[in-house]
DNA sequence: TCGAAGTAATTGACATATCAAGTAAAGAGC
DNA sequence: GCTCTTTACTTGATATGTCAATTACTTCGA
C-alpha cells in the first residue's frame, strides 16, 4: 500500500516525492507565507493600504515621534522593498505620511508617521491581531516559540551562505 | 538587566516587544521567506526567468508529457498567481511551453512544457537544490520535518478561519 | 581646499501584478 | 432546441515593483 503523500504534496499535487525534507519545508513556506500574506491583505486593503505599506506605517509608529531617514526605513521592513521612495510617495498622498529634508545632512529625507497615518494604525491593530490569533490557533504557545526558533536558526543559514 | 530582545525584534529593530507570540512568529514568517525568494530568485533569474515562472515549469513537468490546462496550473501554483494568463504568454514567448486550445472541451487550453523548458529546468536542477541545502544547512532531517509539521498545521488554521 | 569616492534618495524606462469586465463554450433545466 | 448559469479563460485599465542611471550632498585624503 502507497504512502500518504505529505499534505504540502498533496496540495500542488505533485505527484513525485520531494527530493530532501528541506526541499519540501521550503515549498512549505512559500506557501504558508503566501496564505498568511492572502489572509492580511485582505484585512488591511480594505482600509487602502497594502501590507506593505502598513508595515512601514508600523516601523514609522515604532519610532514616533522621531522621525526616520528614507533608508532607514527600508532596511527595517519585513520584506525588501527597493520602491521605498515611491510607497512613502503614495502614503504621503493619502497624508498618512510626511516627509522633510534633513536639516543637518541634507541628503537625507525625514518621514514621519501623521496623526491620520496613527489613528488608521489603531483602527487596524485589532483585526489585523485578531487574524494571527486565529490562523495560529492550533499551535500552541510552545509551537509558535518553536517555530520562531526553527525560523531563526534557518535566515541565519540563508544570509551567511554566500549566495 | 534589560532581556536581550528576539533576532526578529533585533532585525527589524523594533523596541517594543510583540503582543504574542504568534504576533512574532508571523514577521519571522514572513521575512524568512523573503530571504528564502530573494536567495532563490538570484540563482534562476540569471537563468531568464522569474521563481514564479519556475515553478510553472516545474508544475509542467510533473504532468508531462500530460499537458495541464491553465487553471490548473494557478491550482497548483506555491503562490496564488491571478496573473496565470499573462504569466504562460511570456513562457510561451520564451519557447518553453507550448499551449492549445482543447479539443474536447474548447473553453479549456492546454500547455505543455517544451523541450527546451525541461532542459532550462534540468541546468536550474542541481543550483536551486543547493543553494536549499545550503540555506538549511542549520538544521537537521528531524527540523526540518517539526518545521513542515507546525506549517502544516498553520495553514490548516488560516485556510478555515473565517476571514 | 580640491578632487575623488561614497551616500541618500530620486527618476525614468520597463516588467509584472491586480482587478473588473468581457467573451466564448459547456452544461442544466424545461 | 432555447434560455440560464457556470466555467475557463482573456483583455484593458491601472497600480505596483524593479533596475539602472542621475542628482545632490557629504566625507575622506593628499
Amino acid at each position: 500500500m502507497k504512502p500518504d503523500p505529505s499534505p504540502v504534496r498533496r496540495e500542488i499535487q505533485q505527484g513525485r516525492p520531494f527530493r530532501s525534507p528541506a526541499d519540501e519545508a521550503a515549498v512549505a513556506l512559500m506557501r504558508t507565507t503566501d496564505l498568511l500574506r492572502t489572509a492580511l491583505s485582505g484585512i488591511v486593503e480594505p482600509a487602502g493600504i497594502t501590507l506593505q505599506q502598513y508595515n512601514v506605517l508600523r516601523i514609522l509608529r515604532g519610532s514616533s515621534p522621531e522621525p526616520l531617514p528614507t533608508l532607514e526605513i527600508a532596511h527595517r521592513m519585513i520584506e525588501h522593498a527597493p520602491g521605498i521612495t515611491r510607497l512613502l510617495d503614495r502614503l504621503e498622498a493619502k497624508q498618512l505620511v510626511r516627509r522633510q529634508r534633513c536639516r543637518e545632512d541634507r541628503r537625507q529625507v525625514h518621514c514621519w508617521i501623521t496623526p491620520a497615518g496613527l489613528e488608521l494604525l489603531e483602527r487596524l491593530e485589532e483585526p489585523v491581531h485578531g487574524e494571527v490569533q486565529r490562523g495560529f490557533a492550533r499551535l500552541s504557545v510552545a509551537d509558535d516559540q518553536r517555530l520562531l526558533a526553527l525560523l531563526d536558526l534557518l535566515r541565519a543559514g540563508i544570509r551567511d551562505d554566500p549566495m
